[in-house]
DNA sequence: CTTTCTTTGGAGCAAGCGCCCCAAAACGAT
DNA sequence: ATCGTTTTGGGGCGCTTGCTCCAAAGAAAG
């Protein structure tokens, strides 16, 4: 095991790949372009390459930087959740989370979306987001004493979260978004 | 009132549209090339110019066209259907309608994703459309007898249809549409 | 200091993009 | 037959794309 030299990274890879992670999410992996993130996170095309081997590569990164950020503010409070009101907390974190900054809807689903299935890797990390929420949403819903219909249930639950995110990148505005939010909270408050 | 003179198409204007519908459905507006477009409808680029002016005039036409699709085969079912089992018959059709051929989700639904609110004019487009398939949903409510909460249970069941279209576009198989039209099924049979 | 290794900036490449130009073609009108 | 008008095909233009090449720079190891 012997040190390896050379000249050292003049940037911090988490601070760069939040802000990879901040353009893809706002615009989508197309329309973003390496030039577009050479400015936007303040590195050359060269360390880029040189750092995440390709546009895909730094996109996979960043992907999973993002998978980190929702795990903290969606994902774990919804599996740690207890009762109904758990389940609606989520929705309302849910509904800021797609709607904050210039944010439109979660950036695995935009990227889904966009994606269409063309790509291999895209299509499976997706699927195992999607299988995640859904699992998570049937949990809590389990937890929560509901056991009838329970997976019919979260299924539902799970289209509302896919409706909520899509109205969201469509850019309507937060109030098709709080119409969705508030039709999910009459659902959930149904079952009490 | 004179005629005009000139050479004549050669082609068809609606069988053209038909084709372009289905290659802006299937692959999306951004990933459609002029040249898709010139082998799959069968004229030239010029002819595709002279007819339609530039590429986003014959995704407009195209849009144009497929809003009539839509309109036959879901809307205007929709529109008429009395009772529950109008609603439910109309679920049924949307998840044939976003799963047949190689077909992945509503064409109007993809765009506004793909759109991201960049182009103002696909924005109003698919903002009219998102009204009106709301709108249709609440009055086949009331029509179906459901008067309390017509307009939250709307927009519930009009959260399962973005939940649907995103799913079929994002390319999970139909399992997952059908989970979803299953659990649409399960939340119309609970009014009854 | 010299060597060794990696990173950095800048220029640039091949391919693909939407779109345009223009001569030839194909009709109706005269 | 000749004109006026529109469509057609082919070539090509200017631009952007993701990506690469390479000399210079910067730090650790000897």
């Amino acid at each position: 095991m012997t040190t390896t030299a050379g000249r050292p990274r003049s940037f911090d890879t988490d601070e760069v790949l939040d802000r990879a992670v901040d353009l893809f999410w706002r615009r989508g992996y197309r329309d973003t372009t390496t030039r577009d993130l050479e400015s936007a996170l303040g590195i050359s095309q060269s360390s880029l390459y040189n750092a995440f081997g390709s546009k895909q590569g730094l996109m996979e990164a960043a992907l999973d930087r993002y998978e980190k950020l929702t795990e903290d503010a969606l994902l774990t409070p919804l599996e740690t959740a207890e009762g109904l009101d758990g389940i609606s907390e989520f929705f309302e974190a849910l509904a800021a989370w797609v709607t904050g900054d210039g944010r439109r809807g979660c950036m695995i689903i935009n990227l889904m979306a966009e994606n269409g299935g063309a790509d291999d890797l895209v299509d499976k990390r997706t699927r195992r987001y999607r299988r995640r929420v859904r699992d998570a949403l049937r949990d809590a819903l389990l937890r929560a004493g509901i056991e009838s219909h329970a997976e019919v249930r979260a299924d539902l639950l799970f289209g509302e979260v896919l409706g909520i995110n899509v109205v969201a990148r469509g850019g309507a505005g937060s109030s098709e978004v709080e119409r969705l939010l508030a039709a999910a909270q009459h659902l959930i408050n149904s079952w009490r």
